[in-house]
DNA sequence: GTCTATACGAAGATAGAC
DNA sequence: GTCTATCTTCGTATAGAC
């Protein structure tokens, strides 16, 4: 979310924090954690060398779980307004859509930056709750709108978890191969899960 | 697949690079490609230092496409020893048994390799065609057992789809929480779809 | 085949001037 | 807040002895 501050002449004080944060978030996404490194997030960012550690004093550990909370919310945002109509199936295509348009947009060098940071142990990354806490807010967003549309609670977050694990894996599967297909299938069969679960 | 040639005294001139390989992917899948060293290879395996540029005249990226081959060939087993009754469901609980056992084994330290080294950009790994080979080969097994269930040709290869997206994301999300819910979610929502489909 | 030694660059992190 | 300079450690990879 990006707030405008009405007559502000000069940039914000968080405006060099968030470039980094969202330079970190898109080059965690693409190159992993560990193959990322703090002087590609500066040249990325074009933010001052000298000053990464006065923003981010807990280091390279401080800036991954930043960049994991940024990235959460950039997946959640289309899910959120498509949620406004209650339909699971629209979120769905919201959130698929989302990946879709970000791997086709890179030439399938995009990935997810919380499950780049998931697949690497805490004692390197520091941001292992970060990224379970975003897994659990995007199920908890889904399993939320399932309910919602009569789907049984526990039914809803088992199917939540599906959608959650099925996504970011066929993000990276669909990298590997350097096509959309397996989001594509992904999609259609989570659609199928929806309609049988709403009739059950 | 582990071979045993009968009567055979001395290690086979293997031995080293197989025990490289071994340590190379259960590292990749704990640590990720760029968040593994060499030196972390040859100390895992207690294999000699000067000889990995001997055995690997390919380096780490030719260490990283037999490790991702490998750790396909240590999924797959499983499912190919179930894969015999021609049972999907059974199949589909061999695959997620060995995933289930090897994150409670590790304390939640193992990972998936294929997921690994596919989360990084070919510029760095120089193995993603092994790794689109090692989702393919997990797919095609799953998609030919629900075929030969009924299920399909068409539908059968979108649901092995989700199920290799799914139980790849389920790994990683139940290593980030340090428990197993989200694969148990995943494995009954996929034995649901599988029910479902062979019903239509 | 395996060894030691090392080249060469880059990593994360810090100090102190301005 | 930002700079330059630097510390220390580590990365991959290679050379050449044995």
């Amino acid at each position: 979310m990006i707030v405008v501050i009405a007559g502000e002449e000069t940039a914000p004080k968080t405006n060099v924090r968030d470039r980094m944060t969202r330079s970190a978030a898109v080059l965690f996404g693409e190159r992993g954690f560990s193959g990322t490194g703090l002087r590609d997030v500066i040249a990325h960012s074009s933010t001052p060398r000298g000053s990464i550690y006065h923003h981010f004093a807990g280091g390279k550990a401080e800036l991954a779980r930043e960049a994991v909370r940024h990235a959460a919310g950039a997946v959640a945002a289309p899910m959120d307004d498509a949620a406004r109509d209650g339909d699971p199936v629209a979120m769905l295509h919201a959130w698929a859509g989302h990946w879709r348009a970000a791997l086709t947009d890179s030439g399938f060098r995009a990935g997810s930056t919380v499950l780049a940071v998931a697949a690497e142990p805490e004692e390197q990354t520091g941001a292992r709750a970060a990224a379970a806490a975003a897994f659990a807010g995007w199920a908890d967003a889904f399993a939320a709108a399932l309910h919602g549309a009569g789907v049984r609670r526990k039914k809803a977050a088992r199917l939540a978890t599906l959608a959650v694990t099925a996504i970011e894996g066929a993000v990276v599967v669909s990298r590997a191969r350097g096509d959309t297909l397996a989001l594509d299938h992904v999609e259609r069969e989570l659609e199928a899960a929806i309609a049988a679960a709403r009739r059950s």
